[in-house]
DNA sequence: TGTACATCAGTGAACGCGCGTTCACTGATGTAC
DNA sequence: TGTACATCAGTGAACGCGCGTTCACTGATGTAC
């Protein structure tokens, strides 16, 4: 809660610029976002903004983490919602969750998923925030492991992923993703690009003039995905 | 062969355009291609490239579509090279001949599977050359079923997903690929997209921090992926 | 083989646009005594 | 409660840049007779 008039105007006035950033990425991309643009927009001298964010790219990189911190909230959400359904169908569920959010929001999805934006450079800041898809993802999966409800085949891994695998594990410390077994992180990682595949093929039109259904095969192939894990339901 | 040097001329400026676009294309992205760049990089004034290019977006088609037949030839070359080698070992030359490729022109890959280019809209002309890339891929399993080496599960496919698969087996024609069966072009395209989003992840730095050795993340994925498709070998 | 005309490549100037960022400034808001 | 000073928001002008595209033009190359 902002003391003096002066601070809620100073948060205001923030909201306000980054509100407008979003909406105009949403429009047309980041690309061709644009302080100027902004500041006109709220009709202040284009100057007045640098009062509020350093630089162009500050104002990215507060628009990356918003929109990771989205679509993390969306999956964390699936994950807690469907907490005592079967491990696929929370699988399902997840997946569903962030696609939802994706065609709702196609250009931040872009803006993370996407082509990197050129000349800009992701700080440090934006990792934590990255993870928490991921993790939601994975949840489900350690859950499932920790109900010994998850099939697993301890297929034989090239040494140089294991090692990568095994640093995984590591760097979660007491995390319960980090108590599941190398193999199934290895399918995992193949879902998980597998889902992020299929949903930037739909919206930047890779299945254009091929699928017009396609809710159907996003939920055929994440129940596949889902199966190759090894959850069950 | 150009018959008068007048002729010759033209062929020799228009090839040195399109070079010099892919090279500032390959350094700066797509979203930073500009004419006048071109044009000085060529020694001439800028309005002189009018004379070969109608604007930037015919210059972009004409680097999508170089693109599309790249690594479509890419993936050909690859199929035909191992076409006497098992199902599963084929997906997997094609799916590294076009990982190599994207890793070595990482610009051109996301200018065709990265997000759309801001105020450009592909043209028709694009969609032919698009096509190559999954026409050699779905090859390869079509070429194991007219084998009798495509283990098919005969999954139920919801009615909208079979709907399409159904069109594109019949624009497909005699195409061997249209003889496939339609949970097996189903498991293809879960692959594809598949492979597809693990490309995309390890250029757009998706899996920083995280993956160090990619080669084996790939080779492990892709062959799960084969196998899904019910390859053998 | 030579001439008249048409075609085309490239020039140079211009239009009109937008951008990020800096800087000295005015005037309002907040703080310490 | 009142005053002096410090902080801060927003202004307006400017710098320096780059872009796509058009247009009237010169001079060289090609073509038809």
């Amino acid at each position: 809660v902002p003391a003096t008039a002066r601070a809620r105007a100073r948060a205001e006035m923030t909201a306000a610029i980054t509100d407008t950033a979003r909406r105009h990425l949403a429009v047309d991309g980041a690309a061709a976002l644009s302080l100027r643009a902004v500041a006109r927009e709220l009709d202040v001298v284009s100057s007045a903004v640098y009062r509020y964010v350093a630089s162009r790219d500050e104002l990215l990189t507060l628009l990356i983490i918003d929109a990771y911190d989205a679509v993390g909230a969306a999956a964390e959400d699936a994950a807690t919602a469907s907490r005592r359904r079967a491990p696929a169908a929370r699988w399902l569920a997840v997946a569903t969750a962030i696609r939802t959010w994706a065609l709702a929001n196609p250009h931040e999805y872009a803006l993370i998923y996407g082509s990197p934006v050129p000349g800009y450079h992701a700080p440090e800041q934006t990792i934590g925030p990255a993870t928490r898809v991921s993790l939601a993802l994975l949840g489900v999966v350690a859950d499932a492991g920790a109900a010994g409800r998850l099939m697993t085949v301890d297929a034989r891994l090239p040494s140089g992923l294991r090692r990568d695998l095994d640093q995984v594990r590591e760097d979660l410390g007491d995390d319960p993703v980090g108590a599941l077994p190398p193999d199934a992180l290895a399918r995992a990682l193949t879902a998980w690009t597998q889902l992020f595949g299929s949903i930037s093929f739909e919206l930047f039109g890779q299945t254009r003039n091929v699928i017009t259904d396609h809710d159907a095969l996003f939920e055929t192939s994440t129940r596949a995905m889902a199966a190759h894990i090894g959850l069950p339901g």
